[in-house]
DNA sequence: AGGCCTCGAGTTCA
DNA sequence: CTCGAGGCCT
């Protein structure tokens, strides 16, 4: 690439930029992982480039601020290299595996796994068993004392009971309650808040108050030994790393107790994937798993490179955020006709898989985030599922970026795109393409009609309704069930057993209920739950064409605008023609409910359920009279709390709403 | 009119 | 899951 000297460049100065806040400041702009992206990319160009070293980012990270006295740490403090995949793992694994062969090692091997705790680094001095220095890491060779604040910290042992010269390493860190409560007082003092714990950590150990200090609760993990030697001056530091924190155990530190031995990278990948779904169960914030040499004579063999160790390593957690370039900014029109934009990025690894596509909700969505075509943004996946932008890296300019803009035909059918204007005649942000018969439209209420909530085909995908759709096979979704075996062997890659098999499905999906053929028409207003609310007021399917308004409106939960919707819909003489012709197809049958139950009981459901599935549960709620909804409020009646439950839980727990498992809830219903 | 609550609609990848 | 807006209650 022959931008990649003046990308350099760029990339130089924005880490640069970063570190000093991360580091001096304690107050980031952007996370941790965005940061660590950065990071990555430069020294993959710097790499290309050939440029390693004389790179800014060879130098260990860290600048030591003015007001808190200097301390030369008496041993250097390294950070570890970072892998983030089995790949990489295995790479560092086999390079150490070539390094012990090459001092002439081949014992057992066995490795501590560490939980990664996200903190301050802190470095402790003990003489004669008495605390005598404390200091931050720094830059690694030239720290800040903290002792005063340290001496605040009630896990950290002030005295050890042997009268010891030792050198410890561990970190210092908030719960994430306690963050929560400290920023609760800090927005009613209108004081900015803290990002993170690891930054209130920091910013709590770096004060010239000590006061300031006692009253924040700050926690401790140590973890190494740099120095041990006992009263006459000989050295008892542990042989192994588990023998190090045993004896921090027994000497009253605080050892966090996830640490375990493992003796092959299988077992290290085991441990490593059984904390990636738990990691934000714990009060501590953890990014990854520290992996050490047991045999830290042999550690020291090993030795180090420029800036880490080789006899460890740190394996990161899958970024939640990550940097990537937008290549392009497209338009998709969706089932309503809504038209809106979505970002195609140079693929990138976050949260486990690789995402290439963004949703970008509509044009303002584009101008908050000041997005062009070509920049260089931080992408996310929190929990969920759906990657969104977060932030331009405007520092990242070339120049050559170009802007968006909203296109002012559709581009699928060419008609002119408007602008919906809402209730009180202001133009809202979305974009629309009026034409009712636009293919991209067509096809939208084709996949609506056969999806799980609507007529529930299965084996009859996206892709396939396209193609029908392409081939002029299919036109309404009259047509659908019209389809014989042979239309859909003709089509590339269908074989006679899937063929079987979706005419088969269809098959079954002409027994049906009224209120999933309402839903699968795809009226506007009409999802899920109006689909129920009308079907239930019709006695027989027929009476839904005669609907009016007065009958409508009459019914809890509709009101003017779903029943004008409705009315609408059923004021085109097309509707009504297919609407009767698919009825002539189908079969519709009563909802049979099991029992009343739970009528007048709301349930929100939350987590994994060990034997149900999260529709099966809705499904059992409803038969017996009780209903679902989407969030936790003071009218919900249970919430059924399955594993990993989101923050339906707290909701439930705020509000006092009785949480029941799948247990609970089996008996309510027996 | 304002404040809840609930529903609809859009959304990504394997 | 989240946003926005419809419906209903006060």
């Amino acid at each position: 690439m022959a931008n990649g000297k003046k990308r350099i460049e760029q990339l130089r100065a924005l880490v640069d930029y970063h570190r000093g806040l991360y580091h001096t400041h304690d107050a980031p702009e952007i996370s941790d992982e965005a940061y660590d992206a950065l990071v990555r990319e430069l020294l993959d160009l710097e790499n290309k480039e050939g440029l390693t070293t004389e790179s800014l980012t060879q130098k260990v990270g860290g600048a030591v601020i003015e007001k808190f006295k200097k301390v030369k740490h008496q041993t250097p403090q390294w950070s570890y290299d970072n892998v983030f995949n089995f790949d990489e793992l295995t790479k560092w694994y086999e390079k150490l595996e070539r390094f012990l062969a090459g001092v002439g090692y081949n014992g057992p091997r066995a490795y501590t796994a560490e939980l990664k705790i996200d903190g301050l680094k802190i470095i402790l001095v003990y003489e004669k068993g008495v605390l005598v220095q404390a200091a931050t890491r720094g830059d690694g060779s030239v720290g800040e004392d903290i002792t005063h604040n340290i001496l605040e910290i009630k896990s950290i042992p002030k005295k050890i009971s042997a009268p010891v010269n030792a050198i410890v390493v561990g970190e210092a860190w908030m719960q994430k309650s306690d963050l929560e409560k400290i920023n609760s007082e800090r927005n009613k003092n209108g004081e900015q808040l803290f990002a993170n714990t690891r930054n209130a950590a920091a910013g709590s150990l770096r004060q010239l108050d000590a006061n300031v200090t006692r009253g924040r609760n700050i926690q401790t993990f140590i973890y190494t030994i740099d120095k041990l030697v006992d009263a006459k001056g000989k050295n008892i530091h542990p042989n192994t790393q588990s023998g190090s924190l045993a004896w921090l155990k027994e000497n009253g530190f605080s050892v966090n107790d996830k640490t375990k031995l493992l003796k092959s990278i299988s077992d290290i990948e085991k441990y490593y994937q059984k904390y990636i779904p738990i990691r934000d169960s714990f009060e501590y914030g953890v990014d990854g798993v520290v992996i050490k040499f047991e045999d830290l004579v042999l550690s020291e063999r090993v030795g180090y490179t420029a800036k880490a160790p080789r006899f460890a390593i740190a394996y990161k957690f899958p970024a939640e955020e990550v940097t990537t370039i937008v290549e392009d900014i497209a338009v998709q029109v969706g089932r309503t006709g809504a038209i809106t934009p979505v970002a195609h990025m140079r693929p990138v690894l976050v949260a486990g898989s690789t995402v290439a596509r963004a949703t970008l909700h509509n044009i303002d969505e584009i101008h908050r985030l000041g997005l062009k075509i070509g920049d260089t943004v931080i992408l996310k996946k929190a929990g969920d599922v759906i990657p969104e932008i977060m932030r331009v890296l405007i520092e990242l300019r070339t120049g050559s970026e170009k802007t968006f803009h909203m296109p002012k035909k559709c581009p699928e059918c060419g008609k002119e795109v408007v602008q919906k204007t809402n209730s009180i005649g202001e133009q809202s942000v979305a974009y629309y393409c009026p034409n009712k018969n636009c293919p991209a439209q067509i096809l939208g209420q084709l996949i609506h009609f056969v999806s799980k909530k609507g007529l529930n085909i299965v084996g009859l995908g996206d892709r396939i309704i396209e193609k029908l759709l392409e081939e002029n096979i299919i036109t309404t979704a009259l047509d659908i069930f019209k389809l014989k075996k042979s239309d859909l062997v003709n089509l590339e890659k269908f074989g006679d057993k899937s063929a079987e098999n979706t005419i088969d499905s269809i098959a079954q999906a002409r027994t049906t209920t009224l209120a999933r053929l309402i839903y699968g028409l795809g009226i506007s207003h009409v999802g899920e739950e109006t689909a129920m609310l009308i079907a239930n007021t019709c006695n027989k399917p027929n009476e839904f064409l005669h609907l009016d308004s007065d009958t409508l409106v009459a019914v809890d939960g509709i009101g003017g605008t779903v029943a004008d919707s409705v009315l609408d819909w059923l004021s085109e003489d097309a509707n009504v023609e297919l609407y009767k012709k698919l009825l002539a197809e189908l079969t519709i049958t009563e909802v049979v409910k099991s029992s009343n139950k739970l009528s007048n009981k709301t349930f929100v459901i939350t987590g994994t359920l060990p034997t149900l599935s999260r529709d099966q549960a809705k499904q059992l709620i409803q038969d017996n009279g009780g209903k679902v909804a989407g969030s936790v409020s003071a009218k919900t009646s249970y919430v059924l709390a399955g594993t990993e439950p989101g923050t339906k839980y707290k909701d439930a727990q705020k509000l006092g709403v009785q949480i029941i498992d799948e247990v609970e809830f089996l008996k309510l219903i027996k």
